[in-house]
DNA sequence: TATAAAAGTTAGACTAGTCTAACAAATATA
DNA sequence: TATATTTGTTAGACTAGTCTAACTTTTATA
């Protein structure tokens, strides 16, 4: 049985892993940045990790999950992003309030809660953000996606997850009527500041910045054209 | 803030409350019992729980909730019904599995949760024991009960909720096809050993136990002679 | 390559929650 | 009322998780 505090070392190391995808390992300096704890803190419980067999560690080396630890982080990651979908789908929380509470409900120790959840959910295949909820076997759904900056103009897309969560952006999304499933067409691209100007499913085309575009992924939409 | 421990000792306090209803006060003894920890371990917490103004204590006095003590306890009980009710209405979980998932449901900090959970449910007012769900202001929705030991021969009366909420009894119960509503009429009162014969809805009578009939709440039914 | 900077570790301290063992107060009983 | 029993408290210790401050190793850079 792991506690809270251990669960979410599991699960930083995950993100971590996914962030710098040929790299999959961290640093302490960064695990401790992640989780809020000073790196005194992250090297403790990093030997604890060890002790579990759910980390490799050594001295001043990187830090890389075990299969072991893998699969706890990935039943945690599970959790958080069913409980998204129930807090989004189902209680009707707006996709900027569901990420805080996930993190308390992704602790609950139960198995049968968890797959009774998603069962519940229909068997959903992403979480509000978009992205890819773990199968009870560990698999991940994929889907291809791209950043935005790579879309050219002319091309059409279709928005299939944020990469950037903050409330501030999810929000800024929800005024600008952007959200998972999104049509957008890229007009122009502006070379001097790598701004665009996009036109969001049939409104009036608006500019954006290369951050904006730089925090959505979306689907390339083959064109309709013949 | 209070922590998941500090929660529980307010809960407990609260339903030994409840137990003990002309003197809701209880002791240091009764309190470990009822949690699982040493007397030694309660007396800490309970002088912690003093400095916070939640409940009244003195050295080797009686301990009660203060006002802002018992409407904590009584929101982690709304909480805590909820989710069984939750658990039981919508994920189909049985009724003797839902209070340990419950247990630490109760924790998760979120009053729009709560009250989104509260609406999802359609404002249930007795969980799967048939306990009252405290509202949102603190009220607790009331039902005359009485035990079935207090049914006389010949009476009917109707199961509102069970006192005894270990798995073997609800399990019993299942077996039985007693539930929360289930019509019961009083055939026989032995007086040797205070058993019951009972018809159970539209069932063959079929004998219980003074044990069994001192666990199960039901309100009467006023006969239907004229 | 020598040195400076960055990254990581260790030692020691603190809090929350728990325990055991010894003790003290309150209550029941002879 | 005197004594025994029950009830509750205190002191001291332990673990998990955190911190600060000092130190060490690794990496970058002049
Ligand atoms: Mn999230
Ligand atoms: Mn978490
Ligand atoms: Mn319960
Ligand atoms: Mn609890």
């Amino acid at each position: 049985m792991l506690s809270h505090t251990e669960e979410n070392y599991l699960k930083a190391l995950l993100k971590l892993s996914f962030q710098n995808e040929e790299k999959p390992e961290a640093g302490t300096n960064e695990m401790a940045a992640y989780l809020g704890v000073k790196p005194a803190t992250a090297t403790d419980m990093l030997k604890k990790l060890k002790e579990k067999e759910l980390v490799t560690y050594k001295k001043y080396g990187k830090i890389l999950l075990t299969e072991l630890g893998r699969a706890k982080g990935i039943a945690i990651l599970r959790k958080h992003r069913l409980w998204e979908t129930f807090l989004y789908e189902k209680l009707d929380f707006s996709w900027d309030e569901v990420h805080e509470v996930a993190e308390q409900l992704e602790h609950i120790q139960s198995p049968k809660l968890v797959n009774k959840l998603e069962e519940f959910l229909d068997f959903p295949e992403f979480d509000p953000h978009g992205d890819p909820i773990p199968r009870a076997n560990g698999e991940l759904p994929t889907v291809d996606k791209v950043l935005l900056t790579d879309v050219k103009a002319g091309e059409s897309c279709q928005v299939v997850a944020v990469k950037d969560t903050s409330t501030v952006f999810l929000q800024y999304l929800e005024k600008l009527q952007v959200t998972i499933g999104t049509l957008v067409k890229v007009m122009e691209v502006v070379d001097f500041d790598g701004s665009m100007n996009i036109q969001i499913a049939s409104s009036d085309p608006r500019n954006v910045s290369m951050k904006f575009a730089e925090s959505l992924f979306v689907k390339k939409k083959t064109s309709v054209t013949v």
